[in-house]
DNA sequence: TCTGGGGTCCTAGGACCC
DNA sequence: TCTGGGGTCCTAGGACCC
């Protein structure tokens, strides 16, 4: 019986974005990051007419639809509609596992239509989806579409085949049939590199893997993951809807728009870094044992260190002087594109021993000898535009300067609730329109117009 | 074209212990 | 004097996913 479902919302943050703004409406949007090192979170259907794709540099982006709209992200209203939409699936079955904001897997079978189900089978399993797709239109105004199987693999098949705003279901049975004409590339699991080693072993499609000897496909990828993509090509998948998981890390990380090339600025930037991910980790109230620092150098190279305790910890302290000793052990000649710090190993409970408490007390002392931090230059912007906010921009006390981003939310004393178009050469444009308004007016304001200032989102549907 | 940010899981070698 | 086997932990890197 088709008991799980998938859902998959539409070109998700473009979609939000239309929603929020009437004047983007079938046009192509484009949300990502918008710095010279940006790549493309997500591109409306009308974008993708041009080429554009997810994870496709911004700059590359740009050439192909020069017109389309740029905005950064908007989290904050992603994470609010999302919670609407997994309240949704949650009336189907307390089953909901989560995949990220736009995507989750359910288990109707766990439900309260699992009786049901048993007899009525398969329409049933239809009507529930096509139900769901009707509510998630009704309560946010956006499309999604829905896939139905007898596995997780299956139904998420069928969910990407439904796409854009449509309902799949593969009954059992139809399986081979499905599979059969899909290439390896499908496959969860199956991504450039194992592609291409099954490309080359002159296997392309699910098919040529699904005839072959498990023993081989471990030859040709490794045992855990020769056994698994054999499975699924088989259309084997026991995997279990899994409702809550704990997070096994919590890490952050920043690309920036220049390489870094002093230690010291280096090291300024880690200390920011650690600040932001200690309070993350903080803020899910968890503690952590080991500490990662990741460096990303000119050329692309990646590397990490990483160091672990004797026992979790959330000081900010600790993690930082960590850090700042990975950090050390790595030689940054050339310069580096990105740095990272996060924190795995994580446990519900700190305990402040003494090995980290000595630690703590032994920078005390440090970090009170060094001399005071001169200044946060703001030279080296991070690449990814970061949601809202404009930053603080004060480079040696010259008059304060707001900086604004495409798509951010404003608020006009006079004409209301609006989002940025654009700014530069001291100036910011601004369309004023809400989701529920029509299309609306666009004007043009000096950046530090004191009648603007950032506004919160507003909710897609009243 | 030139490559984000936040995650998960797997592999492999070496240390260490029994 | 030469030599075990297995298990677990740590570190580093890589593939993959959205």
């Amino acid at each position: 019986m088709p008991t799980i479902l998938h859902l998959d919302m539409d070109a998700f943050f473009a979609s939000v974005e239309q929603a929020s703004k009437p004047s983007l409406r079938g046009k192509p949007v484009i949300v990502g990051g918008l710095g010279a090192r940006g790549v493309v979170s997500t591109a409306s259907y009308e974008a993708r007419r041009f080429g554009v794709h997810s994870a496709m540099a911004m700059a590359h982006a740009r050439r192909l639809a020069p017109n389309a709209a740029y905005l950064i992200p908007r989290f904050e209203v992603y994470r609010r509609v999302s919670d609407e939409v997994m309240a949704l699936l949650r009336e189907l079955s307390p089953l909901v596992e989560p995949l990220s904001l736009d995507e989750a897997f359910v288990d109707l079978a766990a439900g309260p239509y699992g009786p049901a189900l048993e007899t009525e089978g398969a329409e049933l399993a239809r009507a529930l989806g096509e139900d769901l797709r009707a509510d998630i239109e009704r309560k946010v105004g956006l499309t999604g579409s829905v896939g139905l199987s007898t596995t997780k693999f299956l139904a998420k098949i069928a969910s990407e085949q439904a796409k854009p705003d449509g309902l799949v279901m593969i009954e059992a049975g139809r399986e081979r049939e499905v599979l059969d004409a899909l290439p390896v590339r499908a496959l969860p699991g199956v991504g450039p590199a194992t592609e291409e080693t099954l490309r080359r072993a002159g296997l392309p499609m699910i098919s040529d893997v699904a005839a072959l000897p498990q023993e081989e496909l471990v030859h040709l990828l490794g045992r855990a993951h020769g056994a698994g993509v054999h499975e699924l090509a088989l259309g084997h998948d026991e995997r279990p809807v899994v409702a809550e998981r704990d997070a096994k890390s919590v890490s952050v990380e920043d690309t920036f728009e220049v390489d870094l090339l002093d230690r010291d600025h280096i090291v300024g930037e880690l200390e920011r870094l650690a600040d932001r991910c200690v309070r993350r980790l903080r803020a899910a109230g968890r503690s952590g044992r080991t500490v990662v620092v990741k460096i990303r150098r000119f050329d692309f190279s990646t590397l990490t260190r990483s160091e672990t305790l004797p026992a979790p910890t959330d000081d900010p302290l600790v993690i930082a002087q960590m850090a700042r000793r990975l950090l050390d052990s790595v030689e940054l000649l050339g310069g580096i594109r990105l740095l990272g710090v996060g924190v795995t190993g994580l446990a519900d409970w700190t305990q402040e021993d003494l090995f980290a408490q000595a630690l703590r007390e032994g920078m005390q002392e440090e970090d009170d000898a060094a001399a005071p931090d001169a200044s946060e230059d703001s030279e080296h912007e991070p690449a990814y535009g970061g949601p809202g906010a404009p930053r603080a921009f004060n480079p040696g006390g010259e008059l304060s300067q707001r900086r604004w981003a495409p798509g951010q939310d404003v608020e006009h004393t006079e004409l209301g609730h609006g989002w940025v178009q654009g700014s530069g050469v001291g100036r910011v444009t601004v369309r004023f329109e809400t989701p529920g308004s029509g299309v609306g007016r666009v004007r043009t304001f000096p950046v530090d117009d004191a009648a603007l200032t950032p506004a919160a989102p507003l909710p897609l549907v009243q």
